[in-house]
DNA sequence: GATACCGGTTGCATAGTGCACCCGGAATTT
DNA sequence: AAATTCCGGGTGCACTATGCAACCGGTATC
């Protein structure tokens, strides 16, 4: 108790978006999501948008305090920590999966790193699904249910073909 | 030229993020939508959240410098400045819909705010896009092509029925 | 002529962001 | 064994954004 009103309001998106309202949360769940980014330095090196440490470190710990991220040390490497998305982050991917679809039809969007964003818009819900199902077998530890192609290797697989053919048309 | 490289990457949803990752940004575009209001005053007051002036009129130039919003005096009124969607607002309704889907799930919302989201998530796709072609007719002008209840008054409806059972419950 | 309404602005304190650099311990290489 | 690299971060500082309250001149209404 006494915590009581510490939210603005009870309406669904104020909520959503106390959580994810902010420029970094999103795109840290993107990276582990898609880029299958899941130590701190990956996260901190790989960043399109070069986030910096303190900022990545930040967010790491309102994700994993509010349920989305968990954290937990490799056994192999004491020092090195292994960062999970949660069922709760799972199931952002179709805000994601949104958020890209609009984000490609009004910004100025390059070829290559939109295409995933096209792959999935174009799958629609079934696809979705396929490739939350896939994250819960990688971070979540469910057993694969799943046979044939991996979404997560299509969704590579576009991306590396879009490379090929943006660096062949400038170069 | 000269105005390059103003964007941290050319993801999708990054660049989603650099325009609308901040906490009030969707809340203003939440109330011209739902809400329909549409005068600063009606924004700043009937704010279940309670936004400062100062923040809701930074939030309107830079949604209407962005063009997700535009600004028209009421002829009537001189004073009076009608906020209206663009279509690239209007779009937004997927991604409100799945933040209030997402938020539904995991968050400690409200009955009474909350079942607008429900109705919206339990319509799907089609009923979105009616949805839209309303907000198209209120906010850019379109003529109304269509007939029957309006989802706006459905999602209205709702709202009020559920207040009606809170209270009937509570009180 | 007074009052309320209109869309904001201003000042100020506090909190968050962005950048560069730094840190100690653990793993790896030589 | 020693040196280097890798690991997840922390620190200091300047700048910007947020939140709050009080205020503003013009306009419509009574």
């Amino acid at each position: 108790m006494a915590q009581a009103e510490q939210h603005r309001s009870g309406c669904p998106i104020n909520l959503s978006l106390e959580v994810l309202g902010d420029s970094w949360s999103l795109v840290v769940i993107r990276d582990i999501m898609f880029g299958n980014r899941r130590y701190y330095r990956q996260l901190l090196g790989e960043s399109e948008e070069g986030i910096a440490s303190n900022i990545l470190s930040s967010r790491l710990k309102q994700l994993t305090d509010q349920g989305l991220v968990t954290k937990q040390q490799d056994p192999a490497h004491k020092q090195r920590q292994l960062y999970s998305l949660t069922e709760q982050s799972i199931q952002l991917v179709p805000v994601l999966v949104q958020l890209g679809s609009w984000g490609r039809k009004f910004l100025p969007v390059s070829p290559e790193l939109s295409v995933r964003a096209k792959v999935l818009e174009d799958g629609g819900p079934l696809l979705w699904e396929r490739f939350m199902a896939e994250l819960r077998v990688v971070h979540l530890g469910v057993p694969s249910s799943q046979s044939g192609p991996s979404v997560h290797d299509d969704l590579d697989q576009a991306y590396r073909e879009a490379v090929a053919a943006g660096e062949a048309s400038s170069g």
